[in-house]
DNA sequence: TCTGGGGTCCTAGGACCC
DNA sequence: TCTGGGGTCCTAGGACCC
Protein backbone atom coordinates (compact mmCIF):
# COMPACT_ATOMS: atom_id res chain seq x y z
CA UNK A 1 0.00 0.00 0.00
CA UNK A 2 0.78 3.96 -0.38
CA UNK A 3 -0.06 6.88 1.65
CA UNK A 4 0.03 10.13 0.09
CA UNK A 5 0.63 12.95 2.27
CA UNK A 6 -0.57 16.45 1.29
CA UNK A 7 -0.95 19.53 3.24
CA UNK A 8 -3.81 21.58 2.76
CA UNK A 9 -3.42 24.81 1.49
CA UNK A 10 0.31 24.73 1.97
CA UNK A 11 1.26 28.38 1.88
CA UNK A 12 -1.38 29.74 3.40
CA UNK A 13 -1.10 27.27 6.78
CA UNK A 14 2.66 28.18 7.13
CA UNK A 15 1.30 31.63 7.46
CA UNK A 16 -1.37 30.92 9.66
CA UNK A 17 1.24 28.61 11.81
CA UNK A 18 2.57 31.89 13.29
CA UNK A 19 -0.53 33.97 12.90
CA UNK A 20 -3.78 31.84 14.29
CA UNK A 21 -5.34 34.66 14.08
CA UNK A 22 -6.01 33.79 10.60
CA UNK A 23 -8.00 30.67 10.90
CA UNK A 24 -11.65 31.12 9.60
CA UNK A 25 -10.74 33.92 7.72
CA UNK A 26 -10.35 34.41 3.54
CA UNK A 27 -6.26 34.64 2.98
CA UNK A 28 -4.70 33.64 -0.08
CA UNK A 29 -0.75 33.56 -1.37
CA UNK A 30 0.58 35.89 -4.36
CA UNK A 31 3.12 34.49 -6.55
CA UNK A 32 6.32 37.11 -6.97
CA UNK A 33 5.70 40.42 -7.81
CA UNK A 34 2.41 40.23 -5.85
CA UNK A 35 1.02 39.04 -9.53
CA UNK A 36 -1.02 35.96 -8.75
CA UNK A 37 -2.80 33.64 -6.40
CA UNK A 38 -0.84 30.91 -5.90
CA UNK A 39 -2.48 29.43 -2.22
CA UNK A 40 -6.26 29.93 -0.89
CA UNK A 41 -7.71 29.10 2.39
CA UNK A 42 -11.00 27.39 2.10
CA UNK A 43 -12.68 30.31 2.61
CA UNK A 44 -10.83 32.17 -0.06
CA UNK A 45 -11.65 29.70 -2.06
CA UNK A 46 -15.69 30.14 -1.20
CA UNK A 47 -15.56 34.04 -2.15
CA UNK A 48 -14.83 31.95 -5.98
CA UNK A 49 -10.97 33.23 -6.34
CA UNK A 50 -9.40 30.49 -8.37
CA UNK A 51 -5.76 29.55 -9.12
CA UNK A 52 -3.51 31.74 -10.56
CA UNK A 53 -6.08 34.62 -10.31
CA UNK A 54 -4.26 38.31 -11.05
CA UNK A 55 -4.23 40.20 -8.22
CA UNK A 56 -4.83 43.23 -9.67
CA UNK A 57 -8.21 41.94 -11.08
CA UNK A 58 -9.76 41.21 -7.87
CA UNK A 59 -8.28 43.82 -5.47
CA UNK A 60 -11.94 44.42 -5.12
CA UNK A 61 -13.25 41.54 -3.85
CA UNK A 62 -10.10 41.50 -1.65
CA UNK A 63 -11.32 44.85 -0.02
CA UNK A 64 -14.60 44.33 0.19
CA UNK A 65 -14.27 40.52 2.12
CA UNK A 66 -11.23 41.54 3.90
CA UNK A 67 -9.25 38.92 2.27
CA UNK A 68 -5.90 38.59 4.13
CA UNK A 69 -2.87 38.69 1.40
CA UNK A 70 0.53 37.51 1.56
CA UNK A 71 3.79 37.59 -1.05
CA UNK A 72 4.60 34.52 -1.40
CA UNK A 73 7.59 33.71 1.41
CA UNK A 74 9.16 30.81 0.02
CA UNK A 75 12.50 30.80 2.48
CA UNK A 76 9.73 30.56 4.91
CA UNK A 77 7.55 27.54 3.09
CA UNK A 78 10.51 25.16 2.37
CA UNK A 79 11.84 25.31 5.64
CA UNK A 80 8.06 24.19 7.04
CA UNK A 81 8.26 21.81 4.31
CA UNK A 82 11.52 20.51 5.74
CA UNK A 83 10.03 20.09 9.06
CA UNK A 84 7.12 18.24 7.81
CA UNK A 85 9.15 15.78 5.71
CA UNK A 86 11.39 15.25 8.45
CA UNK A 87 8.56 13.76 10.65
CA UNK A 88 7.05 11.90 7.92
CA UNK A 89 9.87 10.10 7.02
CA UNK A 90 9.63 8.71 10.65
CA UNK A 91 7.09 6.78 9.72
CA UNK A 92 8.46 4.31 6.73
CA UNK A 93 11.42 2.92 5.04
CA UNK A 94 11.15 4.54 1.67
CA UNK A 95 9.73 7.91 0.67
CA UNK A 96 8.85 10.27 -2.77
CA UNK A 97 8.75 13.80 -1.89
CA UNK A 98 6.91 14.57 -4.34
CA UNK A 99 7.04 18.64 -4.50
CA UNK A 100 6.96 20.78 -1.23
CA UNK A 101 3.56 19.64 0.55
CA UNK A 102 3.58 16.56 -0.76
CA UNK A 103 5.14 12.82 -0.03
CA UNK A 104 4.28 9.13 -1.06
CA UNK A 105 5.31 6.74 1.43
CA UNK A 106 5.52 3.03 0.96
CA UNK A 107 3.72 1.28 3.48
CA UNK A 108 4.33 -2.31 2.71
CA UNK A 109 4.83 -3.89 6.00
CA UNK A 110 1.54 -2.51 7.55
CA UNK A 111 -1.18 -4.58 8.52
CA UNK A 112 -5.02 -3.67 8.20
CA UNK A 113 -4.61 -2.49 11.66
CA UNK A 114 -2.01 -0.25 11.31
CA UNK A 115 -3.37 1.21 8.46
CA UNK A 116 -6.77 2.04 9.17
CA UNK A 117 -4.84 4.34 12.35
CA UNK A 118 -1.55 5.88 10.56
CA UNK A 119 -3.56 8.47 8.92
CA UNK A 120 -4.98 9.67 12.22
CA UNK A 121 -1.42 9.08 13.70
CA UNK A 122 0.19 10.76 11.19
CA UNK A 123 -1.98 13.76 10.94
CA UNK A 124 -1.85 14.20 14.74
CA UNK A 125 1.75 14.53 14.96
CA UNK A 126 2.30 16.72 12.06
CA UNK A 127 -0.29 19.34 13.55
CA UNK A 128 1.65 19.16 16.63
CA UNK A 129 5.16 19.11 15.44
CA UNK A 130 4.78 21.63 13.14
CA UNK A 131 1.12 23.23 13.03
CA UNK A 132 0.51 22.37 9.79
CA UNK A 133 -2.88 20.26 8.93
CA UNK A 134 -2.49 17.41 6.32
CA UNK A 135 -4.57 14.89 4.29
CA UNK A 136 -3.85 11.62 3.81
CA UNK A 137 -5.16 9.04 1.02
CA UNK A 138 -3.85 5.55 1.07
CA UNK A 139 -4.44 3.16 -1.43
CA UNK A 140 -2.67 -0.30 -3.23
CA UNK A 141 -0.87 2.38 -5.96
CA UNK A 142 -0.05 5.56 -6.06
CA UNK A 143 -2.51 6.84 -8.34
CA UNK A 144 -5.50 5.49 -6.45
CA UNK A 145 -3.69 7.39 -3.30
CA UNK A 146 -3.42 10.31 -5.08
CA UNK A 147 -7.55 9.78 -5.56
CA UNK A 148 -7.89 8.78 -1.82
CA UNK A 149 -6.33 11.60 -0.60
CA UNK A 150 -8.54 13.76 -2.89
CA UNK A 151 -11.32 12.37 -1.25
CA UNK A 152 -9.80 13.00 2.26
CA UNK A 153 -9.71 16.66 1.36
CA UNK A 154 -13.37 17.04 0.48
CA UNK A 155 -14.62 15.09 2.85
CA UNK A 156 -12.98 16.28 5.71
CA UNK A 157 -15.68 15.66 8.06
CA UNK A 158 -16.69 12.32 7.43
CA UNK A 159 -13.38 10.82 6.51
CA UNK A 160 -11.05 12.95 9.59
CA UNK A 161 -8.89 14.18 6.97
CA UNK A 162 -7.61 9.97 5.99
CA UNK A 163 -9.56 8.27 3.38
CA UNK A 164 -8.46 4.33 2.47
CA UNK A 165 -8.94 2.41 -1.01
CA UNK A 166 -8.60 -1.01 0.68
CA UNK A 167 -11.27 -3.10 -1.41
CA UNK A 168 -13.03 -3.02 -5.07
CA UNK A 169 -15.67 -1.86 -4.17
CA UNK A 170 -14.55 1.42 -2.90
CA UNK A 171 -11.95 1.95 -5.84
CA UNK A 172 -15.02 1.64 -7.75
CA UNK A 173 -16.90 4.31 -6.07
CA UNK A 174 -13.49 6.41 -5.18
CA UNK A 175 -13.20 6.37 -9.68
CA UNK A 176 -17.28 7.12 -10.42
CA UNK A 177 -16.67 9.65 -8.13
CA UNK A 178 -13.18 11.24 -9.76
CA UNK A 179 -14.13 13.62 -12.89
CA UNK A 180 -11.22 12.14 -15.64
CA UNK A 181 -10.20 16.07 -15.49
CA UNK A 182 -9.12 15.67 -11.77
CA UNK A 183 -7.02 12.64 -12.48
CA UNK A 184 -3.16 12.74 -11.62
CA UNK A 185 -2.07 12.79 -15.13
CA UNK A 186 -4.59 13.69 -17.01
CA UNK A 187 -4.77 17.48 -18.18
CA UNK A 188 -6.57 19.63 -19.73
CA UNK A 189 -5.78 18.57 -23.57
CA UNK A 190 -6.62 14.68 -22.75
CA UNK A 191 -9.65 15.87 -20.69
CA UNK A 192 -10.86 17.44 -23.57
CA UNK A 193 -10.14 14.67 -26.21
CA UNK A 194 -11.86 12.35 -23.64
CA UNK A 195 -14.81 14.23 -22.96
CA UNK A 196 -15.34 13.65 -26.84
CA UNK A 197 -15.78 10.11 -26.90
CA UNK A 198 -17.98 9.70 -23.71
CA UNK A 199 -15.25 9.35 -21.28
CA UNK A 200 -16.13 11.83 -17.78
CA UNK A 201 -14.67 9.85 -15.08
CA UNK A 202 -11.85 8.05 -14.11
CA UNK A 203 -13.66 4.87 -13.90
CA UNK A 204 -14.89 5.35 -17.81
CA UNK A 205 -11.04 5.98 -18.31
CA UNK A 206 -10.33 2.70 -16.87
CA UNK A 207 -12.24 0.95 -18.94
CA UNK A 208 -10.80 2.36 -22.45
CA UNK A 209 -8.74 -0.40 -24.25
CA UNK A 210 -4.90 -0.45 -24.08
CA UNK A 211 -4.35 0.31 -27.26
CA UNK A 212 -6.35 3.38 -27.61
CA UNK A 213 -5.04 5.04 -24.51
CA UNK A 214 -1.41 3.88 -25.35
CA UNK A 215 -2.07 5.62 -28.96
CA UNK A 216 -3.65 8.39 -27.34
CA UNK A 217 -2.03 9.31 -24.19
CA UNK A 218 1.07 7.34 -24.92
CA UNK A 219 3.22 4.76 -22.61
CA UNK A 220 2.19 7.86 -19.85
CA UNK A 221 -1.42 7.60 -20.52
CA UNK A 222 -1.17 3.74 -20.29
CA UNK A 223 0.94 3.73 -17.09
CA UNK A 224 -1.72 5.54 -15.45
CA UNK A 225 -4.43 3.24 -16.41
CA UNK A 226 -2.94 0.06 -14.94
CA UNK A 227 -2.25 1.94 -11.67
CA UNK A 228 -5.84 3.39 -11.57
CA UNK A 229 -7.14 -0.56 -12.21
CA UNK A 230 -5.12 -1.59 -9.27
CA UNK A 231 -1.89 -3.53 -11.06
CA UNK A 232 0.83 -1.38 -8.77
CA UNK A 233 2.89 0.42 -12.07
CA UNK A 234 4.22 3.75 -10.93
CA UNK A 235 7.08 3.28 -8.31
CA UNK A 236 8.42 4.98 -5.65
CA UNK A 237 11.23 7.47 -7.01
CA UNK A 238 13.97 8.56 -4.37
CA UNK A 239 14.90 12.28 -4.89
CA UNK A 240 16.82 12.93 -7.57
CA UNK A 241 19.47 15.73 -8.70
CA UNK A 242 17.87 17.95 -10.87
CA UNK A 243 18.55 18.02 -14.84
CA UNK A 244 17.78 21.60 -15.23
CA UNK A 245 18.16 24.60 -12.85
CA UNK A 246 16.74 27.42 -13.36
CA UNK A 247 16.11 31.12 -12.38
CA UNK A 248 14.02 33.25 -14.23
CA UNK A 249 11.84 36.82 -13.41
CA UNK A 250 8.96 38.91 -14.43
CA UNK A 251 10.28 42.35 -13.62
CA UNK A 252 7.79 44.86 -11.49
CA UNK A 253 7.77 47.34 -14.98
CA UNK A 254 9.49 47.09 -18.15
CA UNK A 255 13.25 47.33 -18.96
CA UNK A 256 14.67 48.71 -21.82
CA UNK A 257 17.96 49.60 -21.85
CA UNK A 258 20.68 46.55 -22.26
CA UNK A 259 22.61 47.26 -18.67
CA UNK A 260 19.47 47.18 -16.91
CA UNK A 261 18.76 43.12 -18.23
CA UNK A 262 22.60 43.10 -17.59
CA UNK A 263 22.20 43.53 -14.42
CA UNK A 264 19.64 41.38 -14.08
CA UNK A 265 20.84 38.50 -15.97
CA UNK A 266 23.89 38.04 -13.88
CA UNK A 267 21.99 37.64 -11.17
CA UNK A 268 20.33 34.96 -12.06
CA UNK A 269 23.23 33.02 -13.34
CA UNK A 270 24.80 34.02 -10.16
CA UNK A 271 21.66 31.99 -8.44
CA UNK A 272 21.79 28.97 -10.84
CA UNK A 273 25.81 28.89 -10.06
CA UNK A 274 24.83 28.62 -6.75
CA UNK A 275 21.80 26.17 -6.89
CA UNK A 276 24.60 23.96 -8.90
CA UNK A 277 27.16 24.33 -6.79
CA UNK A 278 24.34 23.01 -3.85
CA UNK A 279 24.13 20.27 -5.88
CA UNK A 280 28.10 19.87 -6.82
CA UNK A 281 27.27 19.52 -10.44
CA UNK A 282 28.39 21.48 -13.55
CA UNK A 283 26.69 22.64 -15.97
CA UNK A 284 27.92 22.26 -19.75
CA UNK A 285 24.94 24.43 -21.66
CA UNK A 286 23.21 27.49 -20.82
CA UNK A 287 19.80 28.84 -21.80
CA UNK A 288 19.12 32.57 -21.71
CA UNK A 289 15.95 33.93 -22.76
CA UNK A 290 14.28 37.31 -22.78
CA UNK A 291 11.07 38.40 -23.61
CA UNK A 292 8.73 41.34 -24.20
CA UNK A 293 4.98 41.61 -21.61
CA UNK A 294 2.70 39.32 -23.71
CA UNK A 295 -0.12 41.03 -21.87
CA UNK A 296 -0.05 43.91 -23.69
CA UNK A 297 -0.49 44.16 -27.32
CA UNK A 298 -0.35 47.76 -27.75
CA UNK A 299 3.23 47.25 -27.66
CA UNK A 300 5.69 45.52 -29.87
CA UNK A 301 6.43 42.02 -28.98
CA UNK A 302 10.14 40.25 -29.16
CA UNK A 303 10.62 37.25 -27.77
CA UNK A 304 14.16 35.22 -27.86
CA UNK A 305 16.24 31.92 -26.64
CA UNK A 306 19.65 31.21 -26.72
CA UNK A 307 21.45 27.82 -26.64
CA UNK A 308 25.01 27.74 -25.42
CA UNK A 309 27.50 25.08 -25.49
CA UNK A 310 29.92 26.08 -23.19
CA UNK A 311 33.55 25.22 -23.71
CA UNK A 312 33.89 23.67 -20.31
CA UNK A 313 31.49 22.62 -17.90
CA UNK A 314 31.58 24.91 -14.72
CA UNK A 315 30.04 26.32 -12.06
CA UNK A 316 31.46 29.28 -10.75
CA UNK A 317 28.90 32.46 -10.69
CA UNK A 318 31.90 34.47 -12.39
CA UNK A 319 32.13 32.16 -15.57
CA UNK A 320 28.70 31.81 -16.16
CA UNK A 321 27.61 35.08 -15.79
CA UNK A 322 29.90 36.51 -17.98
CA UNK A 323 28.85 33.38 -20.48
CA UNK A 324 25.13 34.19 -19.35
CA UNK A 325 26.18 38.31 -20.55
CA UNK A 326 27.59 37.06 -23.72
CA UNK A 327 24.61 35.18 -24.49
CA UNK A 328 22.15 38.16 -23.73
CA UNK A 329 24.65 40.47 -25.71
CA UNK A 330 23.48 38.36 -28.84
CA UNK A 331 19.89 38.50 -28.51
CA UNK A 332 19.40 41.94 -27.07
CA UNK A 333 17.31 44.20 -29.10
CA UNK A 334 16.83 48.18 -28.78
CA UNK A 335 13.50 49.44 -28.70
CA UNK A 336 11.44 46.81 -27.00
CA UNK A 337 9.67 46.64 -23.25
CA UNK A 338 10.93 43.53 -21.44
CA UNK A 339 9.00 42.04 -18.84
CA UNK A 340 10.94 38.73 -18.45
CA UNK A 341 14.41 36.84 -18.39
CA UNK A 342 15.91 34.34 -17.24
CA UNK A 343 18.77 31.88 -16.90
CA UNK A 344 18.44 27.89 -17.50
CA UNK A 345 21.67 25.26 -16.58
CA UNK A 346 21.30 22.12 -18.34
CA UNK A 347 23.04 18.84 -19.26
CA UNK A 348 24.47 18.38 -15.71
CA UNK A 349 27.43 16.75 -15.02
CA UNK A 350 29.11 15.85 -11.02
CA UNK A 351 31.95 18.68 -10.22
CA UNK A 352 34.48 15.89 -9.18
CA UNK A 353 35.22 13.98 -12.19
CA UNK A 354 35.48 16.51 -15.05
CA UNK A 355 37.17 16.61 -18.16
CA UNK A 356 39.84 18.15 -19.15
CA UNK A 357 39.79 19.60 -22.72
CA UNK A 358 42.30 20.80 -25.20
CA UNK A 359 41.94 24.37 -25.41
CA UNK A 360 40.14 26.13 -22.79
CA UNK A 361 39.31 25.08 -19.37
CA UNK A 362 38.03 26.45 -16.12
CA UNK A 363 39.89 28.65 -13.81
CA UNK A 364 41.15 26.07 -10.89
CA UNK A 365 41.10 29.27 -8.76
CA UNK A 366 37.75 29.51 -8.61
CA UNK A 367 36.77 26.76 -6.88
CA UNK A 368 38.35 27.69 -3.36
CA UNK A 369 37.10 31.46 -4.56
CA UNK A 370 33.41 29.90 -4.54
CA UNK A 371 33.46 28.15 -1.78
CA UNK A 372 34.44 30.98 0.06
CA UNK A 373 31.88 33.00 -1.60
CA UNK A 374 29.59 30.47 -0.29
CA UNK A 375 30.38 30.02 3.34
CA UNK A 376 30.59 34.09 3.79
CA UNK A 377 26.85 34.20 2.06
CA UNK A 378 25.83 31.42 4.43
CA UNK A 379 27.03 33.50 7.09
CA UNK A 380 26.20 37.17 6.67
CA UNK A 381 23.29 36.98 4.62
CA UNK A 382 22.63 36.28 1.05
CA UNK A 383 24.51 38.10 -2.09
CA UNK A 384 26.77 39.72 0.79
CA UNK A 385 29.19 39.37 -1.30
CA UNK A 386 28.22 39.38 -5.05
CA UNK A 387 29.84 40.51 -8.61
CA UNK A 388 30.52 44.04 -9.63
CA UNK A 389 28.07 43.37 -12.62
CA UNK A 390 25.15 42.09 -10.19
CA UNK A 391 25.07 45.76 -8.73
CA UNK A 392 23.67 46.89 -5.55
CA UNK A 393 19.98 45.65 -5.98
CA UNK A 394 19.43 49.09 -7.88
CA UNK A 395 17.24 47.62 -10.64
CA UNK A 396 16.42 44.30 -8.19
CA UNK A 397 12.94 44.95 -7.52
CA UNK A 398 10.50 42.37 -6.62
CA UNK A 399 7.14 43.87 -5.60
CA UNK A 400 6.67 41.82 -2.17
CA UNK A 401 4.12 44.44 -0.73
CA UNK A 402 2.82 41.95 1.98
CA UNK A 403 5.72 39.85 2.82
CA UNK A 404 5.42 38.05 6.32
CA UNK A 405 8.37 37.55 8.64
CA UNK A 406 11.11 35.03 8.36
CA UNK A 407 9.81 32.87 11.25
CA UNK A 408 11.96 29.88 10.84
CA UNK A 409 15.03 31.28 8.90
CA UNK A 410 16.27 34.77 10.73
CA UNK A 411 16.70 35.42 13.82
CA UNK A 412 16.00 38.59 14.10
CA UNK A 413 12.35 37.56 12.74
CA UNK A 414 11.65 35.18 15.49
CA UNK A 415 8.44 35.63 17.58
CA UNK A 416 8.16 36.67 21.03
CA UNK A 417 5.65 34.80 23.56
CA UNK A 418 4.84 36.03 26.47
CA UNK A 419 3.94 34.01 29.10
C1' DT B 1 -0.36 49.97 -14.59
C1' DC B 2 -0.84 45.27 -12.78
C1' DT B 3 -1.10 38.70 -15.14
C1' DG B 4 4.67 33.24 -11.27
C1' DG B 5 8.36 30.10 -11.29
C1' DG B 6 9.81 26.24 -11.29
C1' DG B 7 10.17 21.10 -13.05
C1' DT B 8 9.42 16.14 -15.69
C1' DC B 9 8.78 12.77 -19.54
C1' DC B 10 7.62 11.18 -24.30
C1' DT B 11 7.47 11.34 -29.39
C1' DA B 12 8.48 12.38 -34.10
C1' DG B 13 11.51 13.84 -37.37
C1' DG B 14 15.91 15.28 -39.12
C1' DA B 15 20.80 14.83 -39.44
C1' DC B 16 24.26 12.11 -39.07
C1' DC B 17 27.15 7.53 -38.62
C1' DC B 18 28.87 2.80 -40.61
C1' DT C 1 11.32 0.68 -63.08
C1' DC C 2 14.49 -0.92 -59.69
C1' DT C 3 18.43 2.23 -55.31
C1' DG C 4 19.89 -1.50 -47.67
C1' DG C 5 19.72 -1.94 -43.03
C1' DG C 6 20.99 -0.92 -39.24
C1' DG C 7 22.11 2.62 -35.51
C1' DT C 8 22.67 7.35 -32.41
C1' DC C 9 21.99 11.99 -31.13
C1' DC C 10 19.64 16.23 -31.10
C1' DT C 11 15.71 19.29 -31.26
C1' DA C 12 11.14 21.00 -31.08
C1' DG C 13 6.84 20.43 -29.53
C1' DG C 14 3.36 18.59 -26.63
C1' DA C 15 1.68 16.90 -22.56
C1' DC C 16 1.75 16.81 -17.74
C1' DC C 17 2.90 18.12 -12.49
C1' DC C 18 3.20 21.42 -8.20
Amino acid sequence: MFALVDCNNFYVSCERVFRPDLNGQPVVVLSNNDGCAIARSNEAKALGIPMGAPAFEYEELFKKHQVKVFSANFALYGDMSQRVMQLLSEYCDEMEIYSIDEAFLNLQGFNDAQLADLGKILRRRILKCTGIPISIGIAPTKALAKIANRIAKKFPIETGSTHIINSEEKRIKALKWTKAEDVWGIGGAHAQRLKKIGVSNALQFTQLSDEYVRKQMSIVGLRLKHDLQGIPTLKIDEVKDKKNIATTRSFDGNFTELHQLEERVSNFAVSCAEKLRRQNDCCNTMMVFLHTNGHRDDLPQYSKNILIKLPFPTNSAIELSRFALDALGKIFKPGYHYKKAGVIVMDLSPDKHEQIKLFENRNPKHIPLMAAMDKMNARFGQQKLRLAKQASGRIWRMKQEQLSPGYTTRLSDIITVKS
